[in-house]
DNA sequence: TATTGTTATACTCTATAACTATA
DNA sequence: TATAGTTATAGAGTATAACAATA
């Protein structure tokens, strides 16, 4: 029970202006679907970056470590560091690309692949909450590509 | 000019999989969006968040930071900071709530609603990209809200 | 006892500058 | 001279714990 016998109800909130804005609207929605979605990963002591990676990097053979960053909006030095600690972890390794030698390909180690494989089935249930229809989510999906695409 | 003449194009990235999933499209969705609203607001020496309290705090008379603070995914410390910040700035003041002396309602400075008007009418101005029709426009909206509404 | 808000602090994330090595 | 990546570091953002005042 909240207030009591005489307290007017809280009103409403009015964020006609904020709801307006799709900046507003994106983070909303990502705040509200990222969390379980960390929980789950942290299961396997995984970062939602750091799923990321293991993704881009088990469906792109010989990928460097310029396109993921490109890819994903991480800036180079705060690759590196990233990229240590999940090469610490045994999750991937560098080489030298052999054609420029100023380049570092990023693959996948076995423990990375099983660990990606394990996960991805897992991340990819929990997709399509339940205030979206098949077609929504589609729907949402492709709109949302159309601005960062 | 990339490359020599022998070499093959960088192969296009495969990020499949990660373009499935409703978390990955919003947040970079967001990404795209976001920097030119930040540079704008910066000229106003605003931040993004600070401009979400002065809309939830023009639009919603006597609210209490335990409603801000909800309805934009701040937590009560961060919030506290966040609105001294705002009140050395003499955009806000907070007041106790003589109904219940434990909240304090919030409320605009006249400097803080001038900002207010201001900035809101440039910020509107910068939403529906290029990439999205008047109607697509509204639709990802109705979508985004189905999930955090 | 529970709630609103504050303070202090730790932690994480992001941004910037200077550097090495290759091209 | 430009590019890929690294190191070091600063700054911004977020999270947690302990507290005071009020209900």
């Amino acid at each position: 029970m909240t207030g009591h016998s005489t307290s007017l109800a809280s009103p409403p909130i009015d964020q006609t202006f904020l709801l307006s804005l799709l900046g507003y609207n994106c983070l909303q929605a990502y705040l509200k679907v990222a969390p379980p979605i960390k929980r789950l990963l942290a299961k396997y002591k995984l970062k939602p970056v750091e799923f990321t990676v293991l993704a881009l990097v088990a469906e792109n053979l010989q990928i460097n470590q310029k396109r993921i960053g490109e890819t994903i909006n991480v800036s180079p030095p705060n690759l590196a560091t990233l990229l240590d600690r999940m090469q610490e972890n045994g999750l991937l390794e560098r080489q030298r690309n052999p054609r420029d030698k100023r380049s570092h390909i990023v693959a996948l180690t076995p423990q990375g692949q099983a660990l990606y494989e394990k996960t991805r089935s897992s991340v990819a249930n929990l997709e399509r909450p339940a205030s979206l229809s098949a077609d929504e989510h589609d729907q949402l999906i492709h709109l949302l590509q159309k601005l960062f695409l």
